[in-house]
DNA sequence: GCAAAAGTGTTAACAGTACACCCATGT
DNA sequence: ACATGGGTGTACTGTTAACACTTTTGC
């Protein structure tokens, strides 16, 4: 317990940040409605190792400040967004993760409204499809310039601590580093989440029609949801604004906000 | 992203490990069961900062291992426990948590049993007690020699990030560090955790009865529970092993086990 | 009218709760 | 016999899932 901070040595610490958004896809057309998509945020790294491979947004923590604020701080270079609310996801710090010597990695998880976020240079979202068997999971990231980075992960079953095994050889088309099993984590995490809406209302506007809702869980879930149960599921959270949104060529929506009396 | 790591200030980082365990209580006799009670281990600070008061056990972080292994060696030596699986907790790192320097905190909280431990000098179990009010908790914490440990403590909403607010004054009589919050979350994850019965098994030899299980439920949730749907609830994880449990002044319990065939 | 999407109602299955009752044992 | 805890059945409730149906709009 005797212990003299400056005799020992001592790790970087960084943090990473997994930014989901749900996108409008394109295609949109009179009488049908767009299909949102599950993206995340993705930087090119400019430098080695990895090179010109993408990466999670992410940075070292300086003195005086939390590893959130660090957080915080990169979120606020890449994105423009201010402070969203930070999950905390996994430490990793498994020798040799990162070349550059000793450097842990406490990795956060966040969602974040892409029409509010003004993305960095080298920054862009990609579209997340994740398919799983048992532990088995193959995560699919698509740019906008088509461009795939395919990453098999294996995690453990508990998903509370990671295997952290020696990554000898990552694939050209993955992802830098252990990214890969950090947004498959996440996104497991943002799954689950969805058991309360509070996530998903801050990828909408203030006002806003069930459908939009739905439509948000099913991008995140990546499956069809009946209208008249999820309905039913939400009407806790949400309340009717009296507005309604007419102009397509259907029944007009009613437009509904978070309801504030339940706390959050 | 043009990183020196040896340019940069780096922090001293350590792991802490709230380790739960239910103990019997004394006063067995015959026709009376025990009352188990939930504890927490703790290791007397012989040094300043906080001399003589209680904290979690944990240790720094050396080169070459994670911050897990990190948290298995200092278990080792404070429990004689092995790797016993742990979950991540938070990350503490608030500028001035610690008088000593610039020192992040990664918790950890794990179960084992008490029956199995050799704890070390200076350590000792501690009897909980968590009264709660909406956000607003009261942690008691009773050592076997009588002495008691007050806490109040204050969780944010979504008891996903701390607010790790400047402790300018700590009383005496509570526990060192931030370590009062950290019990405060760790008892909050393991209760919620009582979902499924994985980390009550840790708790028990390998053939239980359903009433010493049913006993740790109760202890960890702070609450009695009906027979008859306690034991609807678990029935999917255990399995009868055909031997029963006798010898007392009433009807002998069946002994059962953990089912392996149910994934954990 | 008709396609498309909004929105409601109805049913069955299931899980959670509270409670009543019987069973087996040692003293 | 009886106290004590082990163990089971049942009725009530609320939630979830599946599906059928009605409503409102623009073309």
């Amino acid at each position: 317990m005797d212990y003299d901070i400056t005799k020992y040595d001592r790790p970087s610490v960084a943090a990473d940040i997994v930014v989901f958004t749900v996108r409008k896809s394109t295609g949109e057309s009179y009488r049908h409605l767009s299909k949102p998509v599950l993206s995340v945020l993705l930087v090119k790294r400019t430098e080695e190792p990895f090179i010109n491979m993408p990466a999670l947004p992410g940075g070292f923590c300086c003195r005086e400040e939390t590893i959130e604020e660090t957080a915080f701080r990169k979120l606020k270079e890449k994105t423009g967004v201010d402070s969203p609310p930070l999950s905390l996801l996994c430490n990793l710090s498994r020798c040799g993760r990162d070349p550059r010597g000793w450097i842990i990695s406490c990795c956060y998880w966040t969602v974040i409204d892409y029409t509010k976020a003004a993305i960095g240079k080298n920054a862009g979202w990609y579209e997340v499809s994740l398919s799983s068997a048992d532990d088995r999971h193959t995560l699919v990231l698509t740019g906008d310039d088509g461009s795939e980075y395919v990453s098999e992960v294996r995690l453990n079953n508990t998903n509370e601590l990671y295997n952290q095994s020696a990554k000898a050889d990552i694939p050209k088309n993955s992802l830098a580093f252990d990214h890969a099993e950090i947004i498959v984590n996440a996104m497991l995490k943002l799954r689950s989440s969805l058991e309360k809406p509070y996530a998903a209302f801050r990828l909408l506007p203030e006002k806003f029609t069930l459908t939009e809702l739905q439509q948000i869980y099913e991008a995140i879930l990546d499956r069809k949801l009946l209208m008249a149960n999820f309905r039913r599921k939400i009407a806790p959270y949400v309340e009717e604004t009296g507005g309604i949104e007419g102009g397509a060529g259907h029944r007009p929506s009613k437009l509904f906000t978070k309801k504030a009396a339940d706390a959050e």
